[in-house]
DNA sequence: TAAATACTCGTAGTGTGACT
DNA sequence: AGTCACACTACGAGTATTTA
């Protein structure tokens, strides 16, 4: 068996809850040896009674989950051939959990009896549709090398090779899509602005089209009438204001069931038992305008709760959560990573949101996402190699955009394999060059225009620039290519491109716009010729640092602006030495700046008004801005205190985790064996 | 050494399929 | 047809690694 553990720099994953278990100690190791002989004595007893062949139950499964931290492969070879001999064991402990099951049945108040009952009924069908899944995989592999091979022939024979695929409906729809949009922007390669808006909204309408076809051949009526009122608004109005159906249909529900959850809330509430933290923060929420409809909406993903990073401690309970379930459920080691990584049965609901209960202020969605990735044997592979990376993009011809398939048989994570396949380019991964054209710079910062519904590009400017350097619009301006080193030491030339795009950009508008709302992908879409990640890093690293970092003036640089001029008690603009003002501008700089900030409260000309006036009205405004950061401020500090109270319930969490006896071992047990084996490691 | 790039993770929203 | 529990996806952001 594979180990689940794998290392990085500064960053250890494991399975098996940590040296942060601080509650098992060695103490409590001596104990467990002592039990331990203890059970190796009663194992020999089995048969006595049934009472003692539930516990020895237990044990074996104690035995058995230490596989869940791998073994070495000498190791597995010297318990292989101990698993042959109990085998003949095994076979009894089946027909004892079978009993056991029974058993609990009357005693379990945790789970559902009848859940029990039907996951033992349908284990046998289990095994046979794995079965057949793992034929199947054999299969596609070895149609994606018989692929390979005929692709690698055909190049060498000079044919042009194209796979034939047994296409889903999804990728056929999708195919039609693509086709329409590609002849389109291919016609239209030297658009203009006034044809990029065309094409938007006839893709707008293609895609309307689309559905409303989609929509007929479901034949649901009344979803298709409120499609296309949505569609009509999308094409209208904002696409921030759009809203999916499903959103639009469970508001018309909440309103027709607030009964039902004024119930569902009343119920809550007598369970919560301490209430005035919940509502404080439910006051909050209200208060910050996000999601006080929503809550109590659905119990897999929750609004409100905390976000972030996990924490060791949050994580080491989860873990001991799995753990706990899977000791429950007399699970081995390979059951688990099963019922982990696969689509739970019908018969098995409720079993996250049970093993998700040990953090209640987490999602329950976050935190099966936190395991499923922390269990998963695949994650943490490292660099993706080229095979790695042709295999992916064959695999999804194949299949489409399954990444579970995909990442079954790559050897790698669902997500892992998407965001790979985003980072190369996505669907326009043939057309990808990692170089930039200026072409290309333009072209974004034209679509986050159009984004963000405001321009700031000068065009007289830019056409200037057009036209003394057409012959230079066309060579790849890649840095690393031309060897011009931006901002990489403080004598390094500027990068040509970027300091006449800094000429071209009209810094009042740029303050004002909100650039959070660019939304990558579709610039990506539209572009071919660049991935997300290409696009994101350019704007992050370069385009956006020029606008904001660079050249234009920040909030902190207009104050020491107006307090520098304030403190030189001067009467007229004249008087005003511009060299005394630390700000980290250019004298020339803070001057041309200082006329647009008169501009901005509404002075007509120098004379017009007393210096001392200006000033004073420049401090009230970025008074009321500051108030309004303090504001908003005190909603952080908020924030905080609530986080701290969400803090505190999980200390008291964890101090009322009683484990039994028996979970204590297990989990001592295991941190025991990740001890030794990182010590071996060393 | 810092920029550029690649990899990883968490969240919010949407889609899906079995069941009632 | 509606509900539930989960899977899938888009996106943003953090971090590690590579590169000039």
């Amino acid at each position: 068996m594979p180990r689940l553990v794998t290392e990085k720099k500064n960053k250890v994953r494991f399975i098996v809850p940590p040296s942060d278990n601080q509650k098992f100690e060695k103490d409590n190791i001596q104990k467990e040896d002592i039990q331990q002989q203890k059970n190796k004595k009663e194992k020999k007893e089995e048969t006595k009674s049934e009472k003692k062949n539930k516990e020895n139950k237990k044990k074996n499964s104690v035995d058995i989950e230490l596989d869940i931290f791998g073994e070495s492969n000498d190791e597995q070879e010297s318990q292989k051939s101990k698993k042959l001999k109990t085998q003949e064991n095994k076979k009894q402990i089946n027909k004892n959990r079978k009993e056991s099951l029974l058993s609990e049945i009357s005693s379990d108040a945790g789970v559902g009896a009848q859940e029990i009952l039907k996951s033992a009924l349908k284990q046998k069908k289990q095994k046979k549709e794995k079965e057949i899944k793992k034929q199947e995989i054999l299969k596609i592999q070895g149609c994606v090398k018989e692929i390979k091979k005929s692709k690698s022939e055909a190049k060498k024979k000079g044919v042009t090779f194209n796979i034939q695929n047994e296409e889903t409906k999804q990728n056929k729809q999708n195919k039609k899509k693509e086709e329409k949009k590609s002849e389109q922007e291919n016609d239209n390669n030297e658009e203009e602005e006034e044809d990029i808006e065309q094409e938007e909204e006839e893709e707008q309408k293609q895609q309307s089209n689309l559905e409303k076809k989609s929509d007929k051949k479901n034949k649901k009526t009344n979803k298709q009438e409120i499609n296309i009122k949505i569609e009509e608004e999308q094409i209208s109005e904002n696409q921030g204001q759009t809203k999916s159906k499903k959103q639009n249909k469970n508001q018309e529900k909440q309103n027709l069931n607030n009964s039902q959850q004024s119930i569902q809330l009343f119920s809550q509430q007598q369970q919560m038992g301490s209430q005035s933290d919940e509502e404080s923060s439910i006051n909050l929420h209200k208060q910050l305008g996000s999601f006080a409809q929503d809550e109590n909406k659905k119990k897999w993903m929750q609004k409100g709760k905390t976000s972030g990073k996990f924490s060791e401690e949050e994580l080491a309970l989860l873990r001991n959560s799995v753990c706990r379930y899977a000791y429950s459920k007399n699970m081995t080691s390979q059951e688990l990573l099963k019922f982990i990584q696969t689509r739970n049965d019908r018969t098995q609901l409720g079993t996250w949101t049970q093993i998700a209960s040990v953090l209640p202020d987490r999602s329950v969605q976050s935190c099966h996402n936190v395991i499923r990735r922390q269990y998963n044997q695949n994650n943490y592979k490292g660099k993706w190699s080229e095979e790695e990376v042709e295999e992916l993009i064959d695999l999804v011809e194949l299949h489409g955009r399954k990444w579970e398939k995909i990442g079954e048989l790559i050897g790698r994570t669902a997500g892992n394999c998407r965001d790979k396949y985003k980072s190369i380019g996505d669907r326009n991964h043939q057309n990808r060059e990692k170089l930039w054209t200026f072409e290309e710079i333009i072209k974004v910062m034209k679509y986050i225009e159009k984004q963000l519904k405001s321009k700031f590009i000068d065009r007289e400017k830019l056409e200037e620039f057009c036209q003394q350097n057409v012959h230079m619009l066309f060579e790849k301006i890649d840095n690393q290519k031309l060897n011009i080193n931006v901002n990489r030491s403080k004598n390094s030339q500027p990068d040509p491109y970027l300091e006449a795009l800094s000429n071209m950009i009209n810094y009042n508008v740029v303050k004002k716009l909100n650039f959070e709302q660019i939304k990558w992908t579709k610039i990506s879409d539209k572009l071919k010729t660049k991935s997300v990640d290409d696009i994101r890093n350019k704007w992050n690293n370069q385009l956006q640092v020029c606008i904001l970092k660079d050249l234009g003036f920040q909030d902190k640089d207009d104050q020491l602006l107006i307090e520098g001029i304030k403190d030189q008690y001067v009467d007229f603009e004249k008087e005003i030495d511009w060299t005394l003002i630390e700000n980290g501008k250019t004298p020339e700089q803070n001057k041309q700046r200082w006329i647009v900030l008169k501009k901005s409260i509404g002075t007509d000309g120098i004379y017009n008004q007393e210096l001392a006036e200006i000033v004073m009205k420049l401090k009230k405004f970025y008074k009321d801005k500051y108030a309004d950061i303090k504001n908003s401020q005190n909603k952080l500090i908020k924030v905080d205190q609530q986080i701290k109270n969400a803090q505190q319930k999980k200390e008291n969490l964890k101090l009322n985790l009683n484990n039994t006896p028996q979970e204590n071992i297990l989990v001592s047990l295991y941190e025991k064996k990740y001890m030794n084996r990182k010590e071996q490691e060393k």
